[in-house]
Parts: structure tokens; C-alpha cells; sequence
DNA sequence: TGCCAGGCGGGGT
DNA sequence: ACCCCGCATGGC
């Protein structure tokens, strides 16, 4: 049983606006649904919180109906923010062209191209890749449930109230939660790249207006942070594809699929999907319903390389994350 | 119980 | 530029 308790001040955002979005391209349904914890989507809708100054959340329902709230309804900005975290002018033609005759992403291609990754902030993004270190799909996905539920801040958006994740400020006047979240020695680098971000050690002006590569490079000053996290978090945040992360999971993949020593994984895959690498390693992870790495080559070897619906939490649905407490 | 896992850094060579 | 090891935690 969970109780939520409103120990901390609910900010209200109110409607700024609200209408339609073109309906035939895109599957908001997937794009809510991808990678969302179980607090943010339902069976209709999907809560996306918009990186910027202030707190901007759009409820986007699958039908293509959103309405989007803010604490200042600033301006005309606003929304064209919220079309970048959903990837709606994303166009990804291109991919779809080098994919065509993919055997690990052609068929995924091809049934979910109306798929866009749904961006967040710079600081979530690296929480995000943090928590996937050296563990499985499913432990690093519980932890960002954990910090998102032990925060416990909540967050008026018309009349729902939801919970959004801690900003890097609140878990450094406060990081007992993180620390009972489960990500054993994980918790010191967020704590680290928290303090990175209170303190202004992180320009995130000059990492979004530089290259993919000065990003990373900058990224990694912070400790604790590899190649891995930082090409996951700029994938994440910034939409920009061109570095893959890429762990041992997929490196292993990339070589029995393809025939190629481990060793050249990474300059092969690049070779391959150029401008779309880190896109395609995420997909493969949502193909494959991030089974660990020997059911994923099972499935690999049975051809089966499309999402499979079950009751196990899988990148399609983490619903079940809120249901085993 | 006792491994072990979608990284990382620090220490070696 | 490599290789190797330890590492907190939860899952199996």
C-alpha cells in the first residue's frame, strides 16, 4: 500500500494550452509509453515533464489530445519545447531507408517507426544512465523508481497530482531517499553530479550548443561518468545520436549478429546507422524487450526481434513497477 | 548460499 | 592503448 504524503509544497501549474497533434505519423501511445515509469502513463495518457527554467508538464493522451501546464505559460517557446521532447519534427527518414534490410532493426522499423524517444533534462538523463551501470534492465529501472517515489515530490498539474523526479538541488539538501533507493555506490555519483550541477560546473548552454563529442568530453570530467553515461544522457537530452552507448550487452549482440570481433563493434555500428547510433542501440534494447544477454541472443538465434507483450517489465511497459511494492 | 550483471576508475603492463 | 580487478545492491 502506498501513501502519499505531502510533506513538501505542491507547486500548481495551469493550462496554457491545449489542441491536437497531427495524428498519422507518430504513435503517442508508443511515445508515452517507451520507457516511462509507471507514475507518468495509464492506459490513455502519458505525463512528459518539458526540460526548461520552470516546471512545464504536458499530459498527452494517445489520441493525439494534450494539454500543456506551467507555472508562467511564457511563452510561444513553450511549446515548441514540448515538440523536441517528443521528437514530433524528428524526421527519421533516413534511418528508415538504412534499416530496410536490418536484421536486428528492420522489422522493429518497420511496425514501430511511429516511435519517438521522449527527451528529459540533462541531469535526469545522466541519473538515467547511472542506474543502468552494471546491472540489469530491470534492477536499474526499480532504482529510478525508487528516487522518484522516496522523494515524494508531487506536483499540481490542473487537477492530477504527480509525482516528478528531484531536482540535483533537493537531493543534495536532502539525500537520505537516494541513499534507500537502492543504487549502492551508483548513489555517491549521483550525489556527485548533483553538486556538478548546484554549483554550476555544469554549463548545459555550452554542452548543447557544442558537438556531440565536446559533450561527452565534458561530461566525463565528472566521476563516475564513462562513455557509456555520457552518450546515453546526450541521446537522452539532447537528441543528438551521432556517439552510441554502448555496453557489453550490445557489444556482444553487435558481434554474433553481424560476424564482427568485439573489438570493432563500436566502429562498425557507427559505420552502419552513422547520425542514428545512439538512437539504434536504444532500440535494440526496446526490441529485444532488454532481456538479459543470453534470452536476448536466444531470442536473436529464434528470430524473434520485436517486442513481445508479458507480464515482466520490459522498456513497453513498466507498468509493473508500481504494482510489485 | 553464492554468484553475477547493459560501467567505471585506478592500478598495472 | 590496452588488461584486470574491485565495487554496492538486488535478483536468481
Amino acid at each position: 500500500m502506498l501513501v502519499f504524503i505531502e510533506l513538501h509544497d505542491g507547486k500548481k501549474l495551469k493550462l496554457c494550452f491545449d489542441g491536437d497533434l497531427p495524428g498519422k505519423l507518430l504513435d503517442y501511445r508508443l511515445i508515452g509509453s517507451v520507457y516511462n515509469l509507471c507514475f507518468w502513463v495509464d492506459d490513455y495518457k502519458s505525463i512528459i515533464f518539458i526540460p526548461g527554467l520552470d516546471y512545464s508538464v504536458v499530459v498527452l493522451y494517445f489520441n493525439g489530445k494534450y494539454e500543456l501546464y506551467s507555472e508562467s505559460c511564457c511563452c510561444e517557446d513553450l511549446v515548441k519545447k514540448f515538440h523536441f521532447t517528443i521528437g514530433l519534427n524528428e524526421d527519421i527518414g533516413g534511418l528508415i531507408k538504412l534499416a530496410s534490410r536490418d536484421p536486428l532493426l528492420g522489422e522493429f522499423l518497420r511496425t514501430y517507426r511511429g516511435w519517438r524517444l521522449r527527451s528529459t533534462s540533462l541531469w535526469w538523463a545522466i541519473v538515467t544512465g547511472i542506474c543502468q551501470q552494471n546491472v540489469s534492465f530491470k534492477q536499474g529501472w526499480r532504482m529510478l523508481h525508487n528516487i522518484v517515489k522516496n522523494y515524494e515530490r508531487i506536483i499540481q498539474v490542473g487537477e492530477l497530482k504527480v509525482l516528478r523526479p528531484p531536482e540535483p538541488r533537493e537531493v543534495l539538501d536532502d539525500p537520505d531517499p537516494l541513499f534507500n533507493s537502492g543504487l549502492g555506490y551508483r548513489a555517491k555519483t549521483v550525489v556527485n553530479v548533483a553538486k556538478a550541477f548546484v554549483n554550476g560546473d555544469v554549463d548545459e548552454e555550452a554542452i548543447n550548443e557544442g558537438t556531440p563529442v565536446y559533450a561527452e568530453s565534458v561530461l566525463r570530467e565528472l566521476k563516475g561518468i564513462g562513455p557509456y553515461t555520457a552518450r546515453l544522457a546526450i541521446a537522452l537530452s539532447m537528441r543528438k545520436y551521432d556517439l552510441p552507448p554502448i555496453d557489453r550487452w550490445l557489444k556482444k549482440i553487435i558481434s554474433v549478429v553481424y560476424g564482427i570481433d568485439e573489438k570493432f563493434a563500436e566502429e562498425f555500428w557507427v559505420e552502419k546507422w552513422r547520425m542514428w547510433s545512439a538512437l539504434t542501440s536504444i532500440m535494440v534494447t526496446i526490441a529485444l524487450d532488454a532481456e538479459p544477454l543470453n534470452k536476448a541472443l536466444q531470442r536473436i538465434h529464434r528470430r524473434e526481434i520485436l517486442p513481445s507483450p508479458s507480464v515482466k517489465p520490459s522498456p513497453m511497459n513498466m507498468r509493473s513497477f508500481c504494482e510489485i511494492e
